[in-house]
DNA sequence: AACATTTATCGTAATATTACGATAAATAGC
DNA sequence: GCTATTTATCGTAATATTACGATAAATGTT
């Protein structure tokens, strides 16, 4: 007990779990605010945003990086993030999808 | 450590990564998908339906409830659980923001 | 080559999540 | 009032998450 049992789900469910779990963190929210509107990518401008150590904010980073929703190129010694727009696409696609199947008829 | 900072992070990002988190799990989703195409909310079905035992589902649902995705209603000895529509609108268009919020414009 | 800067990873600790069985609580029917 | 049915809650165990400091790795600069 204690893991979630994914096989017992379909792929959708799970993929679709995945990247909600990936925003479910006001940090990883904070994050991609922040690359939203600046114009600056680099790491290290995370830092100093964010009220979270380096070492913290790489890991939340490495969460957004592995769910697939930015992505990180090396520019000399600093890492540039931005938001990936394809899987950014996909995922708002993806999770409007979920939101917009409910046409407001309820049981009860 | 090992808890979450929420008091540096704004009403607005916690809100967010709330929804997002309560979505953020296979069951739920699969939980969401089925008060969405079913006539019956009954816990009982949903339970019949998941891979889960009744406790578990009994969490789930009631995390969603937490969060305000879903209402329930006592109709017996059985519970009718259903979409709350209002909270579901309102995390739809909070959600789809975010989301909206990015142009494609990257600096990378 | 030595050094500074930047980021990732490791080790660790505290809390949270997921899941289950067992039990309790509430209602319906006899 | 007893019994069956349905759901919530409690107790517990295993794993995951969050966070930090320390350290390693990689690059640029002197």
């Amino acid at each position: 007990m204690g893991l979630t049992k994914t096989e017992e789900f379909t792929k959708t469910q799970n993929d679709l779990a995945s990247l909600a779990k990936a925003i479910g963190h006001p940090a990883r929210i904070a994050i991609l605010q922040f690359l939203i509107k600046t114009k600056s990518c680099v790491c290290g401008d995370i830092v100093d945003e964010l009220p979270l150590s380096q070492s913290t904010v790489s890991q939340h980073l490495s969460e957004l990086k592995k769910a697939g929703l930015i992505k990180g190129e090396i520019d000399g010694p600093s890492v540039c993030y931005c938001i990936d727009e394809k899987a950014w696409g996909k995922a708002k696609k993806v999770i409007g999808e979920l939101f917009d199947s409910y046409t407001g008829q309820n049981c009860c």
